[in-house]
DNA sequence: TGCGGCTATTG
DNA sequence: CACAATAGCCGCAG
């Protein structure tokens, strides 16, 4: 560690800095760190060749809220082996005010300073446009981040900002700028009065997709690749093997052909023109169709084990094994806080959608145990609170809030529960109609609150999730189409601002569980290992198990208390202790 | 080579 | 077979 760290914390003592206040940070190993204050009180910088150290001492004496251009500070700092209690992410904090998904600093710097996107500079080809780029200058200052027409220096933003100790105090210092005027425009969401608290919880969910990206989940090699040979055989030891396993495959599907009727199974058409020589039409060839004729002939059951292992083969085979399996036995992605839509949480290396059978890989380290949970029938409840329906927050007290659901309109749970599902996701059609309209008597508050949202999205209008996320409805241009295409179009984009607002407020809530979770978690050595939109799954030392899953209850109601501070609506979650994944009853 | 369509998996 | 996502392969346009 550096010389210069017991000065630098005495700085920040004298500026006034203290647990949860601002501080901007610039990081880049090897080279340095900038500091910066909002107010001005602490401007510093200095040569460090392991910046996160410095952090580390400055988090455990001050823990300051440490605001960032990006997670990727977040990445160095984990990296490093430093994690931060707290952050203000500018990147998630700009998806939050603005939508979309174009995060980095020139678009934010020009946002928050009125200048059109359409006019940030890019970076342009050094030999010829160095002549030029002298124009754009300011004469008091030209190598510095800011040009003359307000824009961020292309330059600076691509990379030049850690060129030097000095660049990065003024990297920091343009992101403390940039952080109070964030901090003007979330206020300025009259409302959205959870704006500001989702702008903290959403930084905080950055900082756990970095730990998440870096930790990964542990997963055995030997059980996932037995499982992987079960299904399409041994690993082969060749491309001839590999095309011979497939053809092999192949086969097994077209013996039951009639004779010389070759097709590549992997073509949705020729499958079609397969089927048809059989004496099955159907208009396409998906799972749940194929499966309903199953009996009609036996190509059909072949085709469709041979799409189960084809699966396997090429997408949860021994590549991706090889891919993202690393040698300490975790399984690793890439993480991101907030998806375009609606807010969730995505992640890479199909962590998201890996198909239920490999959980049997997904094995605890000796000693440790994962804590499992997942939160019950999260989508209603957060619909009940988002929407202020007291009626439908009342069934909420229930475990399965579909049951009282059921009884208030004189029908049968399951019928219940589609309706429920049906107007969230914007079913207006079919067997749900009927109880739709019982749904809108006896939950006329939560049901006009989607409504409203499916109206809004139909004529385009932007709309901004229960904690403040912006969800941008883009127009389609509706001359190129026809009249019927065009009130398809419309009622799609209703179905899905009506399911954005659920979807996204459900998204919000879970990651605030997440964060909290992350941060009560620490001083059990207990880890957040994958998150699943509604579920969470936490490595832990297996003498902490029944703690931590008392830990993630208690979260629970925390975050639901800081979510929802009227309490009407109960969140319930199924917790867990387990050695595998696949252990969890579901 | 890039992109839309189809398919499968998860919540 | 509604809402969301990632991911692979095929077929077609350029």
């Amino acid at each position: 560690m550096s010389d210069a760290d017991p000065g630098v914390l005495e700085e920040l003592r004298r500026a006034g800095v203290n647990r949860g206040d601002l501080v901007a940070l610039a990081v880049a190993p090897g080279i340095g760190l900038g500091m910066a204050t909002p107010d001005g009180s602490l401007s510093v910088a200095f040569a460090v060749d392991d910046p996160s150290g410095v952090v580390h001492l400055i988090e455990r004496a001050l823990r300051p809220r440490w605001v960032m251009w990006s997670n990727e500070t977040a990445a160095i700092l984990a990296n490093a082996g430093v994690r931060v209690a707290t952050s203000w992410d500018i990147a998630a904090v700009r998806r939050l005010l603005f939508g979309g998904w174009r995060a980095d600093p020139a678009c934010v710097w020009a946002q928050l300073h009125d200048l059109t996107l359409d006019t940030i500079p890019k970076i342009a080809p050094p030999d010829l446009f160095n002549q030029f780029d002298d124009d754009t200058r300011d004469p008091a200052d030209p190598d510095g981040p800011l040009r003359r027409d307000g824009h961020l220096s292309p330059e600076w933003v691509n990379g030049g900002w850690r060129e030097s100790p000095e660049r990065l105090g003024r990297w920091a210092q343009l992101a403390s700028v940039v952080v109070t005027r964030q901090q003007i425009a979330l206020a300025e969401l009259r409302d959205s009065p959870a704006a500001a608290a989702t702008a903290r919880s959403e930084s905080a969910a950055e900082l756990l997709c970095a730990e998440l990206s870096i930790d990964g989940l542990p997963m055995d090699r030997t059980v996932a690749e037995e499982l992987v040979a079960d299904i399409i055989g041994p690993r082969p030891r060749s491309d001839a093997e590999a095309a011979e396993q497939r053809a092999a495959r192949d086969i097994e599907v077209l013996r039951h052909a009639p004779l010389g009727a070759g097709a590549d199974l992997r073509s949705p058409g020729q499958v079609k023109s397969l089927l048809r020589g059989i004496g099955i039409e159907v208009p396409d060839t998906r799972a749940w169709r194929l499966e309903t004729m199953r009996d009609a002939h036996p190509l059909i059951g072949a085709l469709l084990a041979w799409r189960k292992a084809e699966r396997f083969a090429t997408t949860y085979g021994y590549a991706w094994i090889d891919e993202h399996l690393a040698g300490d036995s975790r399984l690793r992605g890439t993480w991101t806080g907030s998806d375009g839509a609606a807010g969730r949480m995505t992640a890479s290396a199909g962590l998201h959608n890996m198909p239920a059978d490999m959980r049997v890989a997904v094995i605890a380290d000796p000693g440790h145990v994962f804590v499992r949970a997942d939160l019950g029938q999260i989508e209603p409840r957060v619909l009940a609170a988002v929407s202020g329906d007291r009626a439908l927050a009342r069934a909420t007290v229930e475990d399965d809030m579909y049951a009282p659901v059921a009884q208030q309109l004189g029908v049968d749970r399951a019928t219940a529960k589609v309706a429920v599902l049906g107007a969230m996701y914007g079913q207006t059609t079919g067997h749900g109609a009927h109880a739709l309209r019982r749904l809108e008597s006896a939950y006329p508050v939560a049901m006009s609150y989607l409504a409203d949202a499916d109206l809004a999205a139909q004529g385009s209008r932007a709309l901004r999730t229960y904690g403040g996320r912006l969800i941008p409805m883009g127009t389609t241009n509706a001359n190129e189409m026809s009249e019927r295409d065009a009130r398809g179009q419309a009622a799609a984009r209703g179905r899905y601002g009506r399911n954005a607002l659920v979807q996204g407020a459900a998204a919000e809530f879970f990651k605030l569980w997440a964060v909290t979770v992350r941060a009560r978690g620490a001083t059990v050595n207990a880890r957040i290992v994958l998150c699943l939109h509604d579920e969470l799954l936490v490595h832990a030392p297996a003498d902490h198990g029944d703690a931590v899953g008392q830990l993630l209850a208690d979260c629970l109601q925390e975050a639901a208390h800081r979510w929802a501070p009227d309490n009407s609506v109960r969140f319930v979650a199924d917790i867990s202790v387990i050695r595998r994944w696949s252990d969890a009853k579901d």
